[in-house]
DNA sequence: CTAGGGTTAG
């Protein structure tokens, strides 16, 4: 009977099927076993939820200690909420119930993997946490178990995390291959090559992993004659081995090397070839890429698709990414996982085109992919970008475990679609809940204040970006500013903040004080940007011909007779602006000046309406 | 513990 009802349980597929199942398991009086009940957890929480995975096990008699770390396994790599049900909630439960129930290594083990790939300031307290229950609980010394899994827990925290990591590393009493290896990594991790080194030369006993983590570490660093030497001295090689080298010729770009290498592979690995295939993308090879892609046939793996596909996004063909997609659905043999979708994803979001975009999200619910934070954050920027901004936003409060990356995509999402005020509504939400602002945040909260004209607001978050969280502003963020208090007319202000700046400003900010002069007709600003110009860029004609440009269109014709006398005497000339635009199946491509189109006016008449800026973009 | 793919702004 036993037997059965397992059989049955894992092939369940549909909630109804497993809620039978479930009677089945009460009407024979199983629910008490403590195997049926570990099986019991997995199956629901996939199935259903893990919420309801932690019912079952809430509600089961005598649960032992493997039904509760198999509860806290099912938590790893998963979106849980952690306001609600989380890990600790388990662990905690374990520790309270009638019947205490003694937490072992692997409670640790698993509770400390559920936190590691968070990277938040919380989940290195909470990782601390542990590390306490594991002191208090006695450390099990007879083995490396737990100390490797707190040293690689403190090991995924950089700097933040040396300090424990070591701290464990010298109380540890059992220390095996694994605990050095995993210091090595940390301090390549942390750009400490030479301590890394040192323990590498002082452990006592060295694995392949050992040499091979040497490796990717000094090509994480840069040092590749360092790592090929310890490649060709190593004693005992691995497919991994060879992996790992050639990888660190292709971060760095060197494809020659990488190529030459995978020729002399024994057999060429997968994940090499797909490396390579990458490594051609990231140049925009996507002819080579998909040679290569082609002639792994069957050996293909869902990563070697994906890097195809991100190959193709790479260099904007999204069509291709997105007919490769189909190939790949149509093709069965590797399962499109959630990084295919975020690619995916976010081609349609490139293409605005809201058909396809709404044929993925489908896609994703029909073959219940895990919607992990990127994808999400994928998904509220492709709803906004095709212009749905209703559907991200439900995608947003949809999403329990949100990242920074997620609130900035809303907040910025927000902004383009004019809701400024709400944007700036949900950026204090999230600083409301304790989470820090970073640079980029900041830039696009910065540019909904520039969509929204809101000049008060953006002075005050640009002073708080600075004093209150210590973020060194960057050329965008003065772009904004400056904009900002150029176009609703602070020009003193937007001249005095030019001159505070510690960067030399861009074309982006001389174009836009340009486009101030030339909607507020302020001769102050014009002689500011005039001279600060010529000063700065004597020679550069994209300046020239637009400062001439300006100068006639304010009425300086003296001024403009002369800066174009100056550059026809010096030579120089502007290389034409080119823009192009796709009409139906044509793509129309213009020179400025150009004559040839026949509706090119047309077109720029049209566009000028469109976005009174857009010559900012084009033209300088 | 080591190798290959991904999301935000401008």
């Amino acid at each position: 009977m036993e037997h059965e009802i397992l059989r049955l349980l894992q092939n369940c597929k549909t909630i109804n099927h497993f809620k039978q199942t479930h009677l089945q398991i009460f009407i024979n009086g199983l629910k008490n076993n403590n195997f049926i009940l570990q099986t019991l957890i997995i199956v629901s929480a996939n199935i259903i939820s893990l919420n309801y995975a932690f019912n079952v096990l809430r509600t089961s008699n005598s649960p032992d200690v493997i039904a509760y770390n198999t509860m806290i396994k099912c938590f790893i790599g998963s979106n849980n909420n952690p306001t609600t049900y989380n890990p600790i909630s388990v662990y905690k439960q374990m520790k309270t119930r009638e019947f205490v129930v003694s937490p072992n290594s692997f409670t640790f083990t698993f509770l400390l993997k559920c936190f590691e790939n968070l990277n938040m300031n919380l989940s290195l307290n909470v990782g601390r946490m542990i590390h306490g229950e594991v002191m208090k609980m006695g450390f099990d010394v007879s083995s490396a178990f737990v100390g490797n899994a707190l040293l690689n827990f403190y090991s995924k925290f950089g700097s933040e995390g040396v300090g424990y990591a070591c701290k464990v590393f010298d109380e540890m009493l059992v220390r095996d291959v694994v605990s050095w290896n995993t210091m090595i990594g940390m301090y390549m991790d942390c750009g400490d090559v030479g301590l890394a080194i040192k323990l590498f030369e002082s452990m006592p006993e060295r694995s392949v992993v050992t040499w091979n983590s040497v490796i990717t570490g000094l090509a994480k660093n840069g040092k590749m004659e360092h790592a090929r030497k310890v490649f060709d001295e190593m004693p005992k090689r691995n497919e991994v081995s060879w992996n790992c080298l050639i990888s660190g010729y292709l971060k760095l770009g060197d494809l020659g090397n990488a190529e030459a290498l995978l020729d002399k592979m024994p057999v060429k690995s997968v994940v090499a070839c797909t490396a390579v295939i990458s490594g051609y993308a990231s140049i925009g090879d996507v002819e080579s890429a998909r040679k290569m892609f082609d002639s792994m046939g069957s050996k293909r793996t869902v990563v070697t698709w994906n890097a195809m596909i991100s190959g193709y996004i790479n260099k904007s063909m999204f069509d291709e990414a997105l007919s490769l997609f189909r190939l790949m659905s149509v093709d069965g043999k590797c399962k499109p996982d959630h990084i295919t979708l975020i690619s995916v994803v976010s081609a349609c979001s490139h293409l605005g085109s809201l058909e396809n975009g709404k044929w993925i999200a489908f896609y994703i619910n029909k073959n219940k992919i895990n919607v992990s934070t990127p994808l999400g954050n994928a998904l509220i920027d492709m709803f906004a970008k095709c212009g749905d901004i209703e559907s991200s936003k439900s995608i947003f409060n949809q999403m329990c475990n949100k990242c920074i990356i997620t609130w900035t995509t809303m907040v910025s999402s927000l902004a383009v679609h004019g809701m400024c005020k709400e944007a700036l509504t949900l950026f204090n939400k999230m600083c409301a809940q304790g989470i820090k602002p970073d640079d980029v945040m900041f830039i696009a909260v910065l540019s909904a204040c520039n969509h929204g004209g809101l000049v008060k607001e953006g002075k005050t978050l640009f002073n708080q970006m600075i004093h209150k969280y210590a973020i060194k502003p960057q050329i965008a963020h003065y772009g904004c500013m400056i904009d900002l208090l150029a176009r609703f007319g602070d020009l003193d202000e937007a001249i005095r903040l030019t001159e505070s700046m510690d960067l030399e400003p861009n074309a982006v900010i001389w174009g836009t004080l340009i486009a101030a002069c030339k909607v507020h007709g302020n001769s102050k600003l014009f002689e500011y940007v005039t001279k600060k110009v010529l000063d700065q860029e004597p020679s550069n004609p994209s300046y020239l011909t637009s400062i001439t440009n300006l100068s006639s269109s304010v009425g300086r014709w003296e001024d403009a007779l002369r800066f174009r006398q100056e550059m026809r005497e010096e030579g120089i000339e502007k290389v034409p602006g080119c823009s192009s635009i796709q009409i139906g199946d044509n793509v129309h491509e213009f020179v400025a000046r150009d004559t040839s189109h026949m509706q090119r006016s047309d077109i720029y008449e049209m566009l000028e309406s469109l976005n009174g800026h857009l010559w900012l973009q084009s033209d300088f």
